[in-house]
DNA sequence: TTGTAAGCGTTATCAC
DNA sequence: GTGATAACGCTTACAA
C-alpha cells in the first residue's frame, strides 16, 4: 500500500504534506529549519502542523538520522531492588540529584534521559542488559553497575561515561568527585582545629570505589597529621542509616574507649551514628563528634547540624551528559574529570553551631534569605 | 545502495543473517522467539548474534512495530530548575521514590522510563513540550505539570496517567494517595489520644492539589472532633525545610499563644519546623508537637523521631506504569486509583518513643531530647 | 521451515 | 524552491 493515510491514527508527515499541498520533503525541511523555503509555503506547512497536531515520530527520526537523542543512565540493580527490608537509603538523594543534573544538561541539548538498571530481567526469555544499547545513543554507567571487564565491549559500541568510579579506566571517560581533597580538608579541620587524634572511620560497602577512596584518603591524611584511625570490623556498614546504627551499637558493646570523632562515608550513616549515640545517652559533639560526606539537604537541620563534605552530585550528572553529547557531536572531551568537593563546617564536629536566626535558608557560605 | 553492510559500524540484522547463512526474516523470528524454527538454524543464528554482539536497533523496532516500549515520566519544570538558591527540597525523595517505582514496574514489562520536564526549552527554535510525544508510547504526568485544559489534547494522542492530582479528570486515568484518610487518622490520634484541640497546619504551595487535600481533610477532621486549626498567613511555606523554618519564625514573632501541635504537609517542612522550634529554645514535643506527611527515610532518625503519615510513593509510580502498560496492551484499567496511606506514630507527637534496642532499623528510644 | 518483499515515518540526495 | 525517491533496520504477511 502506498504510504500516507494511517487509517485514523496519529498524523504523519504525509498528512501534513497533503493538507499543506506540498511534498513530504518540504514538510521535513520546514520542520528542520532549512532556509530557502518560500515564506508562504512555510506558513502553510506550519499551519497544517498546528491543525493536525502533528508530532514527528521519534523512531522514524532516529532510524533516519541515526541518532535517537536519548542518553541512558544506568543504575546498579540493587539500587532499585524491590526488597522492602533493605531500604537502600544510600541511593536516596544521590540518585535524585544525579538524575536532575543529567536531565538539565540533556534538556539543554535536546536530549532525553532514559533510566535503566543493569540487571534487566523482564522476560525470562532472552533478557539481556545489552538490549538497552538499542534504545540509546550513549550511556552513563554508575559505579559498579558492570564489572570492569564488561566496560570495554560496551564502550566499544556506544560512548560511555563511568561515574563515581575509581577513575582508572582508559576504556571510557571517567567523571568523579574529589574524595581525596574533601577528606584531606576534613582531616585537617579535625586535627588542627579540634585537636582530635583518635578518629574512627565508618565505611559503606567495602567494594565501592567511593568508599575506598574516602577511607584511604582520610586515613592517610589523619596519620600524616599525627592522628590515628580506627576502622576494623565494627565500623563497617552498608551506606544506610540503619546499618550505621548497628555498627555503632557493635562498637559500643565492646565497651572500649571511644574515638573522639566518627567520620562517616556518607551523611545517611552519620545520621544513623548520631542516632545510635543519642540512644546510648552520649552527646554529639560533647562525647563524640560525628561528621559525614555528601551534604544532603537535611544535614543542616539535624541537631547538631552536620559537618560534612559537600559533593556536587548534580554537576556530576550534568558533566556526564555534557561529555557524552560532546562525543556524539564529534568532539573529544576530557578522559578523566574530577569535580571539587568542599568542607562544610557546622556543629557536629564541635564547632560552635552557627547562631543563625533560623530564618531563611542558612547556607554555610553565608546564605541570604531570599 | 542495497541494504546490508554498514561500512564498519554497528552490526545489523543483515550482518547476522549473512553470517548465519539465512535471511533476515529468519533472524528476526529467532530473536522474537517464534517457534517453528529448526533448532539447528536457531543455533546458527544465535551464534552469529553472539559473535557479532548484535543488538537490535530500537528505533527500527519501534518504527516497525509501532511501539517504542518507552514510557515518559513528566515532571514540572520547577522541580528541575537550576536555581541554586531555591533548593526545591520538596521533590527530593519524592521524585526519587516515584522514579524507582516506575522503573521497577516498567522493567517487569520490558519497558523503559524516559524522564521529561514540562518546560522544554532547549532549542529556541521550535521547542515544544509536544515533541516528547514522539519518543514515548505513554505518559505519566505529575501533579500540575500541565494545566487542566491541556490534558485533554494530550490524552487524546497517547495514554496518560495523572499522578497525585485532585483526582477529578475524566480525560485520563488518575492515581493518587489517600490524603484524606491519612489526615483523618492523624487528627483522630492527636485529638483522641493526646487531647490536642489547638492545632496549626503548615501548608506547602497553595496551588497544589495534595496540599489542598491534606489541609481540608485535616481541618474537617479536627473540627469534627471538636478541635480547631490555625492556618493563616504565617503558616504557609513552599514544601521546603527552609520555607518551614521561615514560616515558624514568622509565627513565633507574633508572640501569640502557640498551638499544641504543628501539622506539616510534608516531612521536609516538619524537619524545618522542628529545627526552628529548637532554635527558639522550645522543645518538641514538650512545648509543641510536630507531625509530618510522607515518612521519608530520615523521619525515624530525627530526635524526636517524627510521627507522620506514610504514603506509598514507590507504589504510586509503579501503579502508574502498570496502568499504562495495561492500556497499551488493550485492556481498560481503572479510571481512578487511590492508594492507602498509613499513620506512623513515633515520638514527635508526644507518644512515648518506642524503646527499641537501636540495633535494628526500628523506630527507637526517646532520643533523650537535648 | 524459510525466503521475498512490502511497509513503518523520517531524512537526505538528486533532479527539475 | 520544491518534488520524487532511496535509504535507515526491523517485522510480518505472503509465498514457496
Amino acid at each position: 500500500m502506498s504510504a500516507g493515510q494511517t487509517a485514523e491514527g496519529v498524523p504523519t508527515i504525509y498528512h501534513v504534506a497533503q493538507r499543506a499541498g506540498v511534498s513530504i520533503a518540504t514538510v521535513s525541511r520546514v520542520l528542520n529549519g532549512h532556509d530557502q523555503i518560500r515564506p508562504a509555503t512555510e506558513e502553510r506547512v506550519l499551519e497544517a502542523v498546528r491543525e493536525l497536531g502533528f508530532v514527528p515520530n521519534a523512531s522514524a527520526q532516529g532510524l533516519s538520522k541515526g541518532l535517537k537523542r536519548i542518553i541512558g543512565l544506568v543504575f546498579a540493580n540493587s539500587w532499585w531492588e524491590d526488597d522492602p527490608t533493605s531500604v537502600e537509603e544510600n541511593s536516596l538523594l544521590f540518585a535524585d540529584e544525579l538524575i536532575r543534573g543529567a536531565q538539565l544538561a540533556a534538556d539543554r541539548h535536546a536530549y532525553s534521559v532514559l533510566l535503566l538498571s543493569s540487571g534487566v530481567t523482564h522476560r525470562a526469555h532472552h533478557a539481556a542488559f545489552s538490549e538497552v544499547f538499542g534504545k540509546v545513543d550513549a550511556l552513563v554507567l554508575l559505579d559498579r553497575v558492570v564489572r570492569q571487564e564488561r566496560v570495554g565491549p560496551i564502550a566499544k559500541r556506544v560512548p560511555v561515561v563511568l561515574l563515581a568510579g575509581s577513575g582508572r579506566s582508559r576504556l571510557a571517560t571517567t567523571i568523579r568527585v574529589d574524595n581525596a581533597g574533601g577528606m584531606q580538608a576534613l582531616a585537617e579541620h579535625l586535627v588542627l582545629v579540634h585537636n582530635m587524634k583518635r578518629t574512627a572511620f565508618l565505611g559503606g560497602l567495602a567494594d565501592s570505589p567511593d568508599n575506598e577512596a574516602r577511607f584511604s584518603a582520610f586515613r592517610a591524611a589523619v596519620t600524616e597529621l599525627g592522628g590515628s584511625c580506627e576502622s576494623d570490623e565494627p565500623w563497617s556498614a552498608d551506606w544506610t542509616s540503619s546499618g550505621a546504627v548497628a555498627a555503632v551499637g557493635r562498637r559500643l558493646a565492646l565497651r572500649r574507649r571511644l574515638p573522639e570523632v566518627i567520620v562517616c562515608a556518607n551523611d545517611q550513616m552519620a545520621i544513623g551514628a548520631m542516632h545510635a549515640l543519642a540512644m546510648a545517652g552520649l552527646s554529639v559533639p560533647g562525647d563524640v563528634a560525628v561528621v559525614g560526606f555528601d551534604d544532603i539537604p537535611v544535614a543542616r537541620y539535624l541537631s547538631p547540624p552536620l559537618t560534612t563534605v559537600r559533593q556536587p552530585i548534580r554537576q556530576l550528572g550534568a558533566a556526564a551528559v555534557e561529555s557524552l553529547v560532546m562525543r556524539l557531536q564529534g568532539h573529544e572531551p576530557a578522559r578523566d574529570v574530577v569535580l571539587p568537593t568542599e568542607l562544610v563546617v557546622r556543629g557536629s564536629c564541635g564547632c560552635p553551631a552557627t547562631p543563625g536566626l533560623g530564618l531563611g535558608a542558612e547556607a554555610p557560605a553565608g546564605g541570604k534569605g531570599r
